[in-house]
DNA sequence: CCCTGAGTTCCAATATTCGGAACTGGGTTT
DNA sequence: AAACCCAGTTCCGAATATTGGAACTCAGGG
């Protein structure tokens, strides 16, 4: 389940230190790191008191506790900014859960992982922090399918060893085999669905979202309940998800290789 | 402007550089950041191979670019979670904005300046993690002078050595002398207002969220624009904000320490 | 009063980092 | 075409920071 990260030199070790303090989802004893860390006692203990020092993590005297500190949130939002396909998504995203009236997600792959980087929920309307930044499960969800579909090989086969087959459904799927499987289905559809694998009662309906070259960036998808609406009836959306998922790959192109267009034209021209 | 951190160790340089990178609005080319870090190439060069095999970083081959890496949004949101007011914070933010219709920050200070962990934005009422995050000065914002305020003699001097004075506005205060005086008034009022310091017709009432030991956690304020309110409209929204601050307070004592009352009921008890 | 365990400090051995210098390769000037 | 330049990358001995066993402190029990 823990990610083994090679955990490169001095730097490596401490941001695993991090990584564990901000896996407790709450402020954390030394002992507690202790026992999981592998790190003799004083080594962590210098470990911790840099990070300290320099912000990434908080102490609290009083509980003699760590937990992650603000400083991250600066780092973050300069990555959401500049790194993420948020921005550039944004109006899209909006747009989106308007027309449909569900939840959207806007989710980026990170080690394996789902990292959603922005959320719409049509119901409340109120997009928060507390779901960017948010990581799940890449084999049981609709946007970690979809993504995972359309990696080349060698990407595809590092990210189908990370992920933890736990059950959370009867219809989780059970194995990388299975998966794989999965996969192909996707690649041959062109969307991903989420048949109640992760959450009982909960379906969706998700798209890669590719650069003309075809690599994955992220991926977009609707979310609804069994209760609500049918699997057809998101299944249906999938135009209209690709269009959007189409939008904001060539929007990103453009932000990211902003004079490339210029080229483009100059060697038109030429 | 750039805070000399004491970068203690290996670690504290690279977050340094990493800091470096994040502080570039956008993707960074190698020789930019030689230049403004004062590490010999080789070892500049290390750190970020190392920070981008982290994920801290991400690289863009294509061009040749760092830029701060996605990991740092999961490392965020447990920071956010964790760490910061937000969480217990939210349904009084989110009551304020609906009651007084304008928006409503809620900050904390980090190293001096004015870190925003939440805002409602009455007007478009999505709030985003692009302000979540966001930074700005603490001498001349609401915020930023409600909390400075209230920090003990130490941390007040401290704070403020970090406070860079740039004149935004005719109305800037323009040194440390000018802030000290302010913050006097501050502590004899109780709550801090902007009269257009950092921006031109914008103006702000901001509150310190204390605990009841005097210490600053952070700070809520409403803003407006000179067009839509004036100052005394929104002074007189003081004792609204104090209710909502001095109720995060409480909120965020009991939730750090859950067993306290438990402990003070048995010493009552007893 | 001694014991135990969590947290902290110390210091010599050692593995890492440091950084000057040399290399590569693409682009531009002579 | 050769010479040059610059950004980025690699190398390796010297310097330094990290390491971690052990000793210490302090509080709370037994």
């Amino acid at each position: 389940m823990t990610a083994q990260r090679p955990a490169d030199g001095t730097v490596g070790k401490a941001l695993q230190v991090l990584d564990q303090v901000a896996a407790f989802g709450r402020p954390v004893r030394f002992s507690e790191l202790l026992s999981g860390s592998g790190f003799p006692k004083a080594t962590l203990y210098r470990f911790l008191q840099t990070l300290t020092s320099q912000g990434v993590l908080s102490y609290e005297p009083e509980r003699q506790t760590y937990a992650p500190g603000l400083r991250l949130l600066r780092l973050a939002h300069a990555a959401w900014r500049q790194s993420s396909l948020a921005p550039v998504a944004r109006p899209h995203i909006d747009r989106l859960s308007a027309e449909i009236g569900e939840t959207v997600h806007l989710a980026q792959l990170d080690n394996g992982q789902v990292l959603y980087v922005d959320k719409r929920n049509a119901a409340a309307p109120i997009a928060m922090y507390s779901e960017a930044g948010k990581v799940g499960p890449a084999y049981c969800t609709g946007v970690g399918k979809a993504m995972l579909a359309f990696l080349d090989g060698a990407e595809r086969a590092r990210a189908l060893d990370q992920q933890a087959f736990h059950r959370f459904t009867p219809a989780t799927l059970p194995d990388a085999a299975a998966l794989e499987r999965e996969l192909t289905a996707i690649r041959a559809r062109g969307h991903a669905l989420d048949r109640e694998e992760h959450e009982p009662g909960i379906i969706c309906a998700a798209l890669p979202i590719l650069t003309p070259g075809g690599r994955v960036l992220g991926a977009v998808s609707v979310t609804s309940s069994t209760a609500r609406r049918g699997l057809e009836e998101l299944e249906r959306l999938a135009p209209v998800l690709r269009r959007a998922a189409e939008a904001i790959a060539a929007e990103a192109e453009a932000w990211r290789f902003p004079d490339d267009d210029d080229a483009m034209r100059e060697a038109g021209a030429a």
